[in-house]
DNA sequence: ATCTATGCAAAGTGTTTGCATGTTA
DNA sequence: TAACATGCAAACACTTTGCATAGAT
């Protein structure tokens, strides 16, 4: 689906700078983290005027939209992804020193949260699962 | 191990402030979730003489010498919560409504996060499984 | 023409820190 | 008494918001 149109079903009006931030996600290999100073310095690098209140205006709208995915790293700042709904929903096993995050595929995860959902009576609507320890660079 | 105990081990001094957190967390159900405000709240409350910011040194201390596990919910604070070595560790299905967290056991995402570790040559340290989703009273 | 999005700067949060003072070992 | 912990207030980093202006439909 082009960007605009992505926009145009959400009842969001086409800025140049949504479509900016659109492309720059989907410039992005698939699973890579963006805060939003992140983002707004790609941006502003690339010469889209945008003010860093509308970045993360629009990182907001997008999370509420299902686009993006919050992530928290407990760094201080949120990290957001943007969601390839036909891409198996991937984990984050992240370097306590470098603090590098590294995905992983596992759907045993998924299916453990929708069991786990469905026993608490939740309508499920998302999981996460993350995993911290010393990675085999810093453990030299 | 009483409290005094459990600081001089770490090499921590042992001031009323400090013993005043660690009864609060003792006095806890557990895993009930604490945030720095809620627990300085509930020390003033019962008259120990704490500031917030000793609070916070504090609960920072705990967090690096592993007593205390360290939650992030996206509610825009941390969440503290007392580890206890000798349960299972616990995970979080937390509703997306009334942001209510309800834990539950779950052996095998120990298992999975072990496996992961290893495969990618992580020494692990800690792991955790989130799960939201709109509990069965929200829904309503 | 109307309604929405943007930029700016100011306000907000939760958290950390510098420094003088009080406390522990 | 030497080293460490505390309180206070100021500083911080990240994020949100009010308001006037610019832009989309």
């Amino acid at each position: 689906m082009p960007d605009a149109e992505l926009l145009r079903q959400s009842g969001l009006r086409v800025t140049p700078q949504r479509l900016a931030i659109l492309e720059e996600f989907a410039a992005l290999s698939a699973g890579t983290h963006l805060s939003a100073e992140d983002l707004h310095a790609r941006l502003v690098q690339q010469r889209s005027g945008i003010s860093l209140a509308t970045t993360y205006r629009t990182l907001n709208l997008l999370v509420r939209l299902g686009h993006l995915r919050e992530h928290d790293f407990t760094e201080g700042h949120r990290h957001y992804e943007w969601v390839r709904h036909a891409d198996p929903q991937h984990h984050h096993i992240v370097c306590v020193v470098c603090l590098r995050p590294v995905e992983f595929a596992e759907s045993a995860v998924g299916e453990l949260a929708r069991e786990v959902a469905e026993r608490h009576g939740f309508a499920l609507s998302a999981f996460e699962f993350e995993v911290r320890g010393v990675c085999a660079t810093c453990q030299g």
